[in-house]
DNA sequence: AATGAAAGCCCCGCTAC
DNA sequence: GTAGCGGGGCTTTCATT
């Protein structure tokens, strides 16, 4: 993981499907290299896929939220089977897993408000095992992309 | 956005180094005409660009958190510059800017636990306009494929 | 909108250095 | 790690329907 592998990493961020040529060219290497490159770091897990960047506002998900709840009992059998389900709602973009005051954060996407209030009373309070949540609209989000390594005197 | 439009934005959220070849084979249709769906959904920013997803264990930042955090005074401006202060720390993967009991909420990766304590002691605390925060370490985190517009009876 | 043909470009394994 | 080569596959445009 040298500078040249951050720099890839860098670049694929931001560009996913630009061609193995291009990335060469902006790097300054042979395109042999570079999928070299490429190939050594999936391999080795530091790239995990690629994925298209969904707007969703423009697939009639204008109105975004996170929302913080708490499992009772709290037992890892209840965490997993809380985030199974709704991890099969339309609604769910993505789950974390959590310590702290909360267990689970969802953050999700609907059409409205009227459809955030009706995911969050008939999808979420119907179920025993939630024992409370809580709600903040999303106004923005920011993504940043990740440099490279954090500084690490090792390696 | 028709049903082969839905297909095309789930196939690529799935994997977006796929060829269009492959694409247009996948969903039966002819390369050119797939071209075309995909470069129109681009122009109407449907698909807004392609990402790598990147391995943050990989990248030394085997610890991930969400911090909730509220500003004071809460006006735009201050929103808005504390947004853009943290967005340029490196410890921060992304930002959103929300409205309920917080007012952003960060995803954080870093190192390790003492890392994660030196962010939240030297890197927020220290700021006058962060009013206070709360930090829940994330365990796992699990992505939703968006599958399509949610129904809609319009269009 | 969708298609097929065609020209050009890219990928990628191979080779040699 | 770099450079060049070549077959096969892919991208992309365009006339046609």
């Amino acid at each position: 993981m040298d500078e040249l592998d951050s720099e890839i990493v860098r670049l694929l961020q931001t560009d996913a499907r630009q061609s193995n040529r291009e990335l060469a060219r902006t790097l300054g290497i042979a395109p042999s290299t570079c999928l070299e490159r490429v190939k050594a770091l999936t391999r080795r897990g530091v790239i995990r896929g690629y994925h298209a960047d969904i707007s969703l506002p423009a697939l009639n998900r204008g109105v975004q939220a996170l929302v913080s709840l708490q499992v009772r009992p709290l037992s890892r059998t209840v965490i997993n089977r809380t985030k199974e389900d709704v991890s099969r709602m339309a609604e769910v973009i993505s789950i974390f897993v959590v310590a702290g005051g909360d267990d689970l954060v969802l953050h999700v996407g609907v059409q409205d408000l009227d459809h955030l209030h009706a995911f969050l009373v008939d999808g979420l309070s119907k179920r025993k095992e939630i024992a409370g949540f809580r709600t903040s609209v999303i106004f923005q989000q920011v993504h940043n992309t990740v440099l490279s390594r954090l500084d690490d005197p090792d390696e």
